[in-house]
DNA sequence: CTAAGTGCAAAATGTTTGCATACTT
DNA sequence: AAGTATGCAAACATTTTGCACTTAG
């Protein structure tokens, strides 16, 4: 299982388990209290930290200034991609062909290679545009 | 000019016009160097704070948790949208018929609203993809 | 056996709050 | 005059670091 790290350890199954079984952001100290304490602040920091430079996690800021983060899970297709919410920061998973057209103008016309980590779209999501 | 705050001061004014100087990103610790410490850092806070909520500015985060604004210009055109790099952070401004078709499809098909604040596209740069 | 990972306590950093003062309208 | 904004110092929260110890390969 490559997650960048080399030695495989009971920490890091654990806290990967909880990861994947959220299907919305959270924070570090989320997956602390979830666990009890039973693992240190500082490793689920490190692990953590890996997941998101390896592009396994996608990590934000919202407006109070927390930092949260959103398991991106990997999926066969190549058809898809995520509309990322402004207000909530909910990152939603979307299958579409329409996909392709897109990633290939922008690296046609304009030289941005957008498929990498999946491309994320920024916006308003459906709830938060019916608030305020 | 409205900018998310009631009564105009002299401290304001001086924070703006270094953010619109700007075309790449910044930190509060930037911008109040800049100022040599002529405004305090509460104040800077203060006022980033509200345009990020106005979505005058994007606000990130990058690996180090370092936590980073760019200006987002207003231009006239309604045809433009934003690349952003997951590496560097950098925002580039594009202009491009191509938006208006992504945006519609999103919206009719997918429900979600992309166009209030400026589509920004995820990826990585020309620059950082030659890196490596 | 060696390299890597863990977790505590301490340090460092970044951000927010309370409050008295000053400025806008 | 009333409502905001400012800026300092203090409080707070989050994240990182050093180090001795444990575990994986």
């Amino acid at each position: 299982m490559s997650r960048g790290d080399s030695y495989n350890t009971k920490q890091k199954d654990q806290i990967f388990n909880i990861i994947k079984s959220k299907n919305d952001k959270f924070t570090v100290k989320d997956i602390y209290n979830e666990l009890n304490g039973e693992i240190g602040l500082t490793t689920i920091y490190r692990f953590i930290d890996k997941l998101a430079l390896d592009s396994i996690l996608s990590k934000s800021v919202d407006n109070k200034n927390t930092v949260f983060y959103q398991y991106l899970e990997k999926c066969n297709c190549d058809n898809h991609f995520y509309l990322k919410c402004d207000k909530c920061g909910i990152l939603k998973h979307i299958h579409c062909e329409c996909i392709n057209e897109i990633t290939s103008h922008i690296f046609n016309e304009h030289n941005f290679n957008a498929s990498e980590k999946g491309i994320i779209i920024n916006g308003i999501c459906d709830r938060c545009g019916k608030e305020v």
